[in-house]
DNA sequence: CTCGTTATTGAAACCGTTCCCAACCGGATC
DNA sequence: GATCCGGTTGGGAACGGTTTCAATAACGAG
């Protein structure tokens, strides 16, 4: 990065660089763009020359208030405290920069107001693109956008009437092998926990995957619904699914859950993990220390990142003309020792 | 939210609104800024009708261009996975969604090189400001940016040669507050563990700090710098520290090293907890959980957040005129089972 | 030697907004 | 009645780039 000369002088514009390097300003513009190769050698040599002595980069702003191309890339995050939602975006923002695009993370706090605000806010800086991970099921502001042409990728959730490509955990198979691998350390019983559904993609077919897998195998099993922030609901549960019955295993529907199991199992006494089995969807940093360590099914966090950027860049592109569709990427079971029996 | 009329035709300009209204486009440029009050009534209502009808919505970025200013504000972040980096930005960002900032979060991932990267494009998208937390302790580029006139307030850490405001813990404070705890608790051996200091400040001054008045209070103490990433040289500490003082506590200097030290104590065998204290400076989720639960002491993510950000619009608006200092806010201990005795 | 073609280059319009400055208007002052 | 004034309003030049289109140069073919 060279340095500016002049101490504070404002930036060099592409004019400045033009009038050193004595060529016009088109010859500056194309310099840095597609119509490069167009440039004779002799030419390129002095803009370079010019570019490297004034410190010059272009202002991507301006670029794009013709040109119509920001660059730019929107990431709405329903949760930045949910490591699920972190390790996505990360993975996601390596992949846009590698494409030569910057990402703009967003926080929603799980708040549709916010998200409204955050959109309204982003539509004014023209993104080029959305990756969604929303919390709102409120599909009017984004299909609006949508419909304006905007390239929009959900992650995780799917938004009813909105065509747009979603990526997102295989929930099916992740549910199958979670219930599989639980039957297979011999518990009798299953408990699922989610979140309260509420028309939420994955909360549904997890739920719904469950019941089903279940039945299937014949095994013995309810499901609840609770409220994160409502431990009084995880003590009752845990508490009666202590003393009622003897081979259980707990199945929560994501991290959120498997924190909020764990602080009420903690709080029920120090053999509950010896009595109670338990199984997360979301790996987490600390899930081999609670316990006796606590098995979860891990998502394939970076390959959902790099999935959504590559489907965004594809729309944007034109390469990819498939109408929207889902992916559903396979995640990785981590067995410890809260599903071991004996 | 209204609703576009005529399609996927491209969103109205400024112009159109003026067409529409039958005003100048200067009259509609008013209507949004800071003029608003020298329209008379009975134009903004014309104006306001339009607006309406059309669905206009200023192009931010095309205002930038003439004004300047993009009501944007960068937060560079060594490591979107450490919660503390998260908690502040999400405080950080609430607050500058309230000054009617957007707050673009990039992550560096503790990488001297993605942190250039992102800097060479933030530069491109003139950002007005920005909040740094980094990884690198290269000032280069950051203090270039700085001479260029560019607001940054730096979070947690400080960089040397680099004039800007650092908002964070007030360590000497929090490290005093520890190590009174653990005395009080009983523990006549401490061991703090760090990440390797070089020249990082917080790391520095918490080493500093905890020597100092482990030195005044005349109590037995040693530290250590060990790497995140080689679990083999916790393993060996714990070990050692179990092995020779019998009322030893472990003081970690951040999350990252709690973690650490958490799992070399689950390898290490049931008792470690029983037999060594645990003190961490950061606040987890999942603090509770593990052992008898690990004391902490909490940072003030939020004031960090919102005072990083307070500084950075005093500096923008010429509000705050002041030096450059530091600003270090205090810590809440937490104490659980991990620091108890008996 | 003339003509058509292609490779370089530049001039000027344009993108959507802000901002400077001039124009206009009704009323108060002299 | 002319002048001055504060309050509104509009015209048009920026802002820093991109893009269209024309001009010129260089070159091979006929």
């Amino acid at each position: 990065m060279p340095k500016r000369p002049g101490g504070t002088s404002r930036r060099p514009t592409i004019r400045d660089v033009a009038a050193d390097a004595n060529v016009s300003k088109t010859s500056v513009s194309r310099y840095f763009g597609a119509e490069r190769e167009r440039l004779s050698p002799e030419l390129k040599d002095r803009i370079e020359a010019s570019v490297e002595r004034l410190g010059f980069a272009p202002d991507r702003i301006a670029a794009s208030l013709r040109g119509g191309r920001t660059r730019l890339i929107a990431a709405l995050v329903a949760d930045l405290r949910n490591p699920y939602s972190v390790a996505v975006i990360r993975a996601a923002e390596m992949a846009c920069m590698d494409a030569g695009y910057s990402l703009m993370i967003c926080n929603t706090d799980n708040d549709p107001a916010t998200e409204r605000r955050q959109l309204a806010a982003l539509d004014g800086y023209s993104v080029e693109g959305l990756i969604v991970n929303t919390a709102s099921g409120d599909a009017s502001a984004l299909s609006e956008l949508s419909e304006q042409g905007l390239p929009i990728v959900l992650v995780d959730r799917r938004i009813p009437d909105l065509a747009c490509d979603v990526i997102g955990l295989d929930d099916g198979q992740a549910v199958a092998d979670c219930v599989d691998h639980l039957i297979g350390q011999g518990f009798t019983h299953l408990s699922l926990v989610s979140e309260p559904v509420a028309g939420i993609s994955p909360r549904e077919s997890r739920v719904a995957g469950f019941r089903a897998i279940c039945r299937d195998r014949g095994i013995d099993h309810d499901w609840h619904e609770l409220e994160a922030d409502a431990p009084g609901a995880f003590d009752r549960l845990v508490a009666e699914r202590l003393a009622e019955a003897p081979n259980t295993a707990i199945l929560t529907a994501n991290g959120v859950m498997t924190l909020a199991v764990c602080h009420a199992m903690n709080r029920a006494g120090p053999d509950a993990f010896a009595r109670l089995g338990l199984l997360g969807i979301d790996e987490l940093d600390w899930c081999a220390l609670v316990g006796p360590g606590v098995s979860t099914l891990a998502q394939p966090v970076d390959a959902i990142g790099r999935h959504a950027v590559r489907a965004l860049l594809g729309r944007l592109s034109g390469t990819l003309t498939a109408p929207a569709g889902e992916q559903r990427l396979p995640g990785r079971l981590i067995p410890r020792g809260s599903t071991k029996r004996g």
